[in-house]
DNA sequence: TAGATTGTTAATCGATTAACAATC
DNA sequence: TAGATTGTTAATCGATTAACAATC
């Protein structure tokens, strides 16, 4: 129960509720650490340590109940209370991103951002669609915590910063952030390009 | 020089060449360890470390010729030479990917594939749409490498197994694929409910 | 040459694994 | 109880860092 966590073993946090979701559909009430395991393609060893840095959630001989270690894992990650979020983009992704059922998952996107002239006013999925200029005011109003942009490259960093100004607390950016924001949030990003050329690597490697 | 190189290498390799294109646009031709260590918030003994495991690119007391050190890095992922991509699932998440410039980064979209009758025929950003069940030949006859997979989850196991059925090398999915496919080959993921949720626990964290 | 940065080694740090006592 | 799996510790493994010799 050391104080400093691995972000790998966030990452596979996430891992164990996807299994959890897939092995809840059978009706099933106990999971092991093993069918996490295999599910993750790690040892069980590894799913054990990483959940022991939470506390004891299982049951020894037996296994995990399935249902209260989800609610453990999601209240760890801080999903056991919704999270209000918006979209600054809506382009195909912006699109994409507001037709996933992240509901699910427990992020609410209560508004979409844009320039043009033509999307402002509507809604997509039920999420209206707002002027960019306007982001600041309603990631204040709605307390909003989390900003996903969707926006070309050089428009990115202005977007950014106009989140930091209403107070966002975190960002999910699929164009790169070089410059200095005005404040320090967490950000990580969706990199595909990035991806694909892991990927060539992995292919070349092999011969 | 050892054998053994670190995924984590290979990943920053990526954000090395991402440094290059924004540095080539102000016409430098020397780029130091330290320059990419500060692109990519990194130590610049690190940056060395990384690309000694390939060879000695640059000059010492110097630093790194920029565009020899992006020939190498590109030859290292297997960038050198033109990747054939095919994108199967054409709904926003696939028209956002036809519609960004991956040819810049080597991949060239040679087909896309649905199972919507009204998308089939039709091209987009030049890629022409096919039925799915034409995926397998269209890949073995144009020698496609890497397959996007962006169709729904409960297709994305079919549509990966049509995908190595055709001879694909490696593959990026947006679904996950849980299954065992027919045969190994490597797999990516982009996994955007796994990273809000890794920032959902980043922001809880900062209290 | 003097000043600089690379390439590399050894030390450090951190994450994973193996093993097993605890216990249901 | 006997059989099983968890939780945890110590050992191992691997990646990063600091430092500096090599050298442009």
């Amino acid at each position: 129960m050391g104080r400093k966590i691995p972000e790998a073993t966030i990452r596979r946090l996430t891992h164990y509720l996807r299994c959890i979701e897939f092995i809840k559909e059978d009706g099933d009430k106990i999971v092991q650490s093993r069918d996490l395991a295999t599910f993750c393609d790690i040892s069980d060893s590894l799913v054990r340590r990483d959940l022991s840095y939470f506390g004891e959630f299982g049951t020894k001989g037996v296994g995990y109940p399935i249902s209260k270690l989800e609610d453990h894992i999601k209240k760890i990650l801080g999903l056991d209370k919704i999270k209000k979020t918006v979209l600054a983009g809506v382009g195909n992704m912006g699109r994409a991103i507001l037709n996933f059922p992240f509901i699910k998952n427990g992020f609410q996107i209560v508004a979409a951002f844009d320039v043009k002239k033509a999307l402002i006013g509507n809604k997509i999925n039920n999420v209206p669609v707002f002027h960019i200029e306007d982001i600041k005011e309603i990631i204040k109003r709605h307390s909003v915590e989390i900003g996903i942009i969707a926006v070309p490259q050089k428009e990115a960093e202005e977007v950014a910063n106009k989140m930091i100004d209403g107070g966002i607390r975190g960002i999910l950016s699929f164009a790169l952030l070089k410059c200095p924001l005005k404040k320090k949030v967490p950000i990580r990003y969706i990199e595909i390009a990035a991806e694909l050329e892991i990927l060539s690597y992995e292919i070349e490697k092999e011969g």
